[in-house]
DNA sequence: CTGAAAGCGCTTACAG
DNA sequence: CTGAAAGCGCTTACAG
């Protein structure tokens, strides 16, 4: 900067000026501090600035992969929008393990991030301090059931749930079965599960705990999964997956069974990633706003990191229920 | 730090050794300052040591995409090796435009990181110069083909799209059309087009424009074309796909129409993401080693900023050719 | 509209 | 093994 500021005959200050306040310098030197800046290939050490200023414009968010349409839609709405108000996105996952969140977030925090995005409602004890500790905006995503800690971004994954079970009922379902991902330390999981066995009861059914199958995420594993329950469950007549992943995983062990899909056996999904309506049948799903949830997130944390939002706030981002052929 | 100087009756240097380069500090004092920290909760500035050390641990990688597994699955590889040693992720995605990439660089360049990572060979002028100039180790990862710029992780996209349209041709196929990813600034996308293009010639077969059909990537993009191809040239007895995703949805038009695959007509795909496998019938595609791949340009990077590596490297992932059901 | 001084929180490069 | 001084490249908070 100082080479600048030789170049254009001012001082490092009027060069910072020209930079971040262009309208407080003079036509005549704006003129030549760009100039200069051109000829110089300089470009702004923000490592010094945020040190200076205390403002670091980095924000950080945490998901458990990256490796899934689901969360990697809500990184883009979110890093399009931080992109365009020249916010940089610091970025881990946690494989679904929270003890990485907490590491990944001491590590993060040495940034001295200006916002903070995490997933899911649940963390350990030193991460929920060093959350609160931090003096930034925190928003929770994905998760809205239950108190917030600070603000929160999502959908309700109980309410989606109760709908989709409801609505297997009410189009004439009678042996619904659930596949949902581990829902150790999983609140997402952990709330899909109960929204279904809520619908059920709440529908005069008994709960059976041999139509609930907990397995790990992917195709996979909802293949694995449909093979096992369509062997010991022949009753069964849907199969409701806590992920689209796994239900195009049941799809594919239906077909390979010779189980015509939605004659023989009902599927659904959650989520509704790109290859959903494409499916053969096409899958039955809950949509979720996923790149909608990264931009009001970063909205969020925008507007709070300028003052102009309270803390704690809560944002529904709402989800439907979308019918297509596999149910 | 000066917080915890205080409490351990040291200087604010003895803290710093004493995170930094802990041998060098006497066990007695080493107890103190370790005490110190958990009761601050101090929470070293990485801000302030990178300006002051003048070297970031901050790593820019640059991606088309991130909803796509193949480049989460590199991403993957790269964050976790990366973090292992205490380095963080910068991530950008251009959305495959390369005035996007330039701008990219442009930001996080301001951040003065210690290596960056770009994907592909084909840049702006502007970006070239910034890369060239930044003055840290650069690597171009997943195409290999051509005179690298400094170091170049990935494999041979020709050499992979040849491979595979020579296995088509071994397999008996006769008319093989090709579905690629728009080429407009996309040296992948060119090298698969040209090594399917090699293969057909090597094997003495004219090349038929009609059989080639460029789009834009998607399973939706891949139902489209092969709705088109198979509407317009019904002696098309194999399709030959540049994504996994393309071939998903040519498999899946397939199916609306009453093809048998392979019988009526092959499919092959180029990625080898999860669901490829648990697809029915299973797709026939090109592995790639996402994962490696994005691990070795960690290592890579790694190495060269410890001076332990000459500049200009370039590295062979391979690739391998997975027949399955689909052709 | 422009500048001189001080400081952000660390690390480097000595000195002892 | 520990410390005092200087500096990394900016911005803040004045002063003029």
């Amino acid at each position: 900067m100082s080479d600048v500021a030789r170049l254009a005959r001012v001082t490092p200050m009027t060069v910072s000026r020209a930079l971040r306040t262009p309208a407080l310098v003079s036509k005549a030197t704006l003129a030549r501090v760009e100039a200069a800046i051109v000829k110089t290939g300089f470009v702004p050490n923000y490592v010094a600035g945020s040190l200076s200023s205390s403002h670091s414009r980095i924000i950080v968010a945490i998901v458990p992969t990256i490796m899934n349409s689901v969360f990697s839609g809500m990184i883009e709405g979110l890093s399009e929008v931080l992109r365009s108000r020249n916010y940089q996105l610091l970025l881990g996952s946690t494989n679904f393990d929270l003890d990485v969140e907490e590491k990944l977030l001491r590590e993060f925090l040495g940034w001295r991030p200006a916002g903070i995005v995490v997933t899911g409602r649940r963390h350990t004890r030193g991460a929920r301090t060093m959350l609160i500790n931090s003096g930034v905006p925190v928003v929770e995503t994905w998760h809205l059931d239950g108190e917030p800690m600070d603000t929160v971004v999502g959908f309700s994954n109980y309410n989606a749930a109760y709908e989709m079970a409801r609505s297997l009922i009410g189009w004439g379902y009678r042996k619904i079965a659930l596949i949902y991902i581990s829902a150790h330390n999983n609140d997402r999981s952990i709330a899909r599960r109960d929204g279904y066995r809520k619908a059920l009861a709440d529908a005069g059914r008994k709960l059976d705990p041999g139509l609930e199958c907990e397995v790990k995420f992917g195709v996979g594993a909802g293949r694995g999964a449909a093979a096992r329950l369509l062997e010991a469950r022949p009753d069964v007549d849907a199969i409701m997956c806590a992920s689209d992943a796994l239900a195009a995983g049941v799809l594919m062990e239906c077909m390979r069974r010779g189980y015509s899909v939605p004659k023989d056996i009902a599927v659904t999904g959650f989520g509704d990633v790109e290859l959903s309506a494409e499916l053969v049948p096409s899958l039955t799903t809950v949509h979720l706003p996923r790149n909608e949830i990264g931009r009001r997130t970063a909205q969020v944390l925008l507007d709070r990191i300028a003052g102009d939002l309270p803390a704690a706030s809560r944002y529904d981002c709402g989800f439907t229920i979308v019918r297509r052929e596999s149910a």
